[in-house]
Parts: structure tokens; C-alpha cells; sequence
DNA sequence: AGATCGCCCTGCTTGC
DNA sequence: TGCAAGCAGGGCGATC
């Protein structure tokens, strides 16, 4: 599942091969893949078509591509399962291909958006004055963002009247971080999901942000390094980071710090993996 | 009006 | 064996 530091790899990827190409033709092959574009697969075409490709930009999970004159930008997000690949324009299609770019190079390679179950997909949108698809203007910065405001972070924690996790998967207070680094952070920083964020000190929340960042950089240093090849993959290639993921997927595997078996529940119509040693519940369910 | 919940989607795994 | 349910889960819109 492609999180902060996944994204983040493609976004390199994208700046080493796609940026400054001008896009030539542009085919949808599946409506899906462009919902979050009103106007449609057609006119997503028409007016990427021309266009040059600027520096790719980040915030969160979402990746948008400006265009040239900077007054519009094509916005991405991989949702579950989506992977932005170069590919040689011979190569086959790919099963869940839904969208492709050709340029008007030739280099000879081509951008394909491929995703097998289209919870993501791209769009084109107006970029306001801070360089943002305007469509996203709700993302909160990210951990890894230098302007992320930590003791705004921190008072909308105490002011907030829910839970650490909650507050964690909440893109509007902090962007990037998904049921994965949400667990490994909660797992690193020895507090129950379920724990109120208004009693947390200062302290335990600060605690708390430096191991979001911590995941994600280790992340980071692991897949950061295989974008240097043709491809730019998204989760097929994080296999080496699940070996060093500490609580989510190990349901039934011990604590790496106490034995304890980690337990997995049912959160959210998801699943939250922890600790039942290291990380205690709240005594007050809630 | 802020918090919560259901739905979207497909392929693999699990269980009867 | 074969089928169905479970599971993966981010984001958004409907709802309370």
C-alpha cells in the first residue's frame, strides 16, 4: 500500500524520466481512472496533449505533475493499488493499464498508469498561488515537509477530542501517513491506538511525531534507492521495507521488544496490529 | 458543523 | 471441489 515514503519514490522516479518531456497523445482506457476529472477521459486528453512536464511535486500521498506556464497540474494519487510505470512503448500493455502518455521525444519510453483495483486515478485541476492542485487544498504538510507546522500539530492534538490513530490517518491535520506507518509509529512510541489525543503531553505527542518521521525516512532509504532503473514502481518494490515493519502484518508473531504476541483488531473496517504489552489500552474503552 | 460511517474496486486467501 | 465470504483500505460524500 503506497504511503508517504512509496509515493515519494515515484515522485523521484517521475523527475528523473518524465520531467521536461512534452506529452504527445494521451489514451483513457478506463473511465475509473479519471473520476476525479469532471470533464471527462476526453477532455483529460485533449488538454494534456502539448503540454510540457514540469518538476514533480509531493504532499502527502497525492503527486501532481505541473505544466508548464504553472497554471495547471495533473494530480495523482496511487489509492491502493495504482503504480506509474516508464515503460518502453513496445512493451506490452499491461492487464490493468488505464491510462497512457506518450511524448513527442524519442526516447522511446512512455508513462502508463496501471492499477488493478482504481481506487486511485489522475486528474487535471487549477494550481493556486502556493503551486497546489486546488482540489487539495485540504491536505494538511506532511512529516517530512520543512514547513510542517509541529506546534500547530501538537494543539490540534490536545484540542481534538479523539484518538491517537484517528488523528494520525486524519489528512487534514497531518498528510502521508496510512494504516501502515500509523501502526508502526503507535508500535515504536508504546501507545494504544485507542488513546485519547488530549492527554497526550507534549512530550509523548512530540515522541510520537519523530517516529512517523523516523519510519517513513528508513523507508525512504530503502526504496529511495531502486528508482534509479527504468521503472517507476510503487509497491512491488517495497518488499524490502515489510521485513523491517515491526507490527503491522504480524498478528500472531512476537513483540520484537518484549515477546509478547502482537494482536491484530478490527479497526475501522480495517485492522490495527499492536502490542498488548508494550502498547496498554486506555482503562476507559471508548 | 464536526465527527462518523458506508461505499467504491479486484484478486488472493480462507473456510465450509 | 467449488463457491462465498473475508480481507486489503484511502478518500469522499452522505448522514447524524
Amino acid at each position: 500500500m503506497p504511503e508517504l515514503p512509496e509515493v515519494e519514490v515515484v515522485r523521484r522516479g517521475l523527475e528523473r524520466w518524465v520531467a521536461g518531456r512534452t506529452v504527445d497523445a494521451v489514451e483513457v482506457l478506463h473511465p475509473r481512472a479519471v473520476r476525479r476529472h469532471p470533464a471527462g477521459g476526453a477532455d483529460f486528453a485533449a488538454r494534456l496533449a502539448g503540454r510540457t512536464i514540469g518538476v514533480p511535486q509531493r504532499r502527502g500521498k497525492y503527486l501532481w505533475l505541473p505544466l508548464e506556464g504553472r497554471d495547471l497540474s495533473v494530480l495523482g494519487h496511487l489509492g491502493m493499488s495504482g503504480q506509474l510505470l516508464v515503460q518502453p512503448e513496445d512493451a506490452p500493455d499491461e492487464k490493468h493499464l488505464r491510462i497512457r502518455l506518450r511524448f513527442k521525444d524519442d526516447a522511446g519510453t512512455e508513462l502508463r498508469f496501471v492499477d488493478q483495483r482504481t481506487f486511485g486515478g489522475l486528474s487535471l485541476h487549477d494550481t493556486t498561488a502556493d503551486g497546489l492542485p486546488d482540489v487539495i487544498a485540504h491536505i494538511a504538510r506532511d512529516p517530512l515537509d520543512p514547513l510542517f507546522d509541529e506546534d500547530a500539530y501538537h494543539r490540534a492534538l490536545r484540542a481534538k477530542r479523539t484518538t491517537v490513530k484517528r488523528a494520525l490517518l486524519d489528512q487534514s491535520l497531518i498528510s502521508g501517513v496510512g494504516n501502515i506507518y500509523a501502526d508502526e509509529a503507535l508500535w515504536r512510541s508504546r501507545l494504544h491506538y485507542e488513546r485519547a489525543t488530549a492527554a497526550l503531553t507534549r512530550p509523548r505527542s512530540t515522541e510520537l511525531l519523530g517516529h512517523v518521521r523516523d519510519v517513513m525516512n528508513a523507508a525512504l532509504a530503502v526504496g529511495g534507492t531502486s528508482f534509479d532503473s527504468l521503472y517507476v514502481n510503487v509497491n512491488g518494490e517495497s518488499g524490502y521495507f515489510d521485513r523491517s515493519l515491526d507490527a503491522y502484518g504480524r498478528e500472531d508473531e512476537p513483540c520484537r521488544r518484549c515477546g509478547t504476541v502482537i494482536r491484530r483488531r478490527p479497526w475501522m473496517n480495517r485492522s490495527s496490529y499492536f502490542c498488548p504489552r508494550c502498547q496498554r489500552p486506555p482503562r476507559v474503552a471508548s
